[in-house]
DNA sequence: TTGCTCCTCACGTCACGTGAGGTGGC
DNA sequence: TTGCTCCTCACGTCACGTGAGGTGGC
């Protein structure tokens, strides 16, 4: 197999920088299969597939340590059967770790969602120039409505004055169209 | 709203350390409602729901520094227009980073899905004694699968013993029962 | 009064980022 | 030959972790 690609091809093919493909290499997770007598490193086809990997596994939360572990997963294994049962229950448990993380993004970004719409319906209707407080106190506000629109000592202690309704007419108009239908898709 | 929590407590609701919490502080995102003159910190409910929001914007993966402008949108509007224009524009942005990231843990999940179905397969089938590299090699094995199995130098030049099938057998049954299906919900 | 929790430094760590200053290779 | 990429130090940064040694509060 021809090691025909840079450091700098690896790190545009995975979304890496050099440097980290450099600090991959430090901790021995990657090596490159030629280095050439100036120094520059040249990179399989197979080598540019393990960073992918490592990236993968990097995104799904793992640490360098744990995906070193991994990645050793096949030496010292004499047979296929050993190899299959010690990948088993290293996986097992990512996936479990990856399927709560999973939980937890959906249930975040459901809750970003929903905020967005309550926000956008807010500005179509009444009220707009309240004090901001007035969004977090309506019925089923987000939570993080909630959190972020309420101050201490604002609001019925020292309300901010009314904008115009000229003002609000025009902060109105400048509400870019549609941001939470172009992001609803799971 | 009585501040009865302590930093400890925060930390066991939200799954922080109190290290954690402390940090925050110094980083200006949450601020104990009241500080005894021993100097233990004292948080309302309403500081609990700040970090159970900050923790899941880092979750998110957003960094600290964009927690905090966040937190601090509301500071400057003075009507409640100006605040739900700033918080679409600034929550739009991490909403589609946040449904990249998504994307990336389902296929990743997904991978590791597929390469555990295969390998389980694999171990209830024929050709246990093969070298592990044999599962690499095999047609539509999963990327993990082919990354990990694959080493230099080995099967074909320097082949591992075959293990005997008596030792197949002890090792086939210590297969943990239906990984896979446990993991198999969305 | 005992023990658990909390406190304040302060240094360590993990996974890179960011220059400075120099060289390789198509 | 020019310019882009790559190289090697080496210090910086972000988000905490981890003790050491001491005190608060039910």
């Amino acid at each position: 197999m021809g090691a025909d690609l840079s450091s700098g091809d690896l790190a545009r093919a995975t979304g890496n920088t050099v440097r980290t493909i450099r600090f991959y290499e430090e901790e021995g997770l990657l090596k490159p299969s030629v280095v050439s007598d100036g120094g520059h490193r040249r990179y399989t086809e197979d080598d540019l597939e393990r960073l992918r990997l490592i990236t993968d596994l990097r995104e799904l939360g793992l640490s360098l340590c744990e995906i070193r572990s991994i990645l050793e997963l096949r030496t010292g294994c004499h047979s296929a059967a050993e190899f299959a049962i010690r990948f088993q229950s290293v996986l097992a448990g990512h996936l479990e770790q990856a399927q709560r993380r999973l939980e937890r993004l959906r249930r975040v970004k459901r809750e970003l969602l929903d905020a967005l719409s309550t926000i956008q319906e807010r500005l179509s209707s009444a009220g707009v120039e309240q004090c901001p407080c007035a969004v977090a106190e309506e019925a089923g506000a987000p939570r993080i409505v909630r959190v972020l629109a309420r101050q201490q000592g604002c609001c019925g202690h020292h309300p901010y004055p009314p904008v115009a309704a000229e003002q609000a007419e025009h902060v109105r108009a400048a509400v870019p169209p549609a941001v939470v239908r172009k992001t609803s898709g799971t």
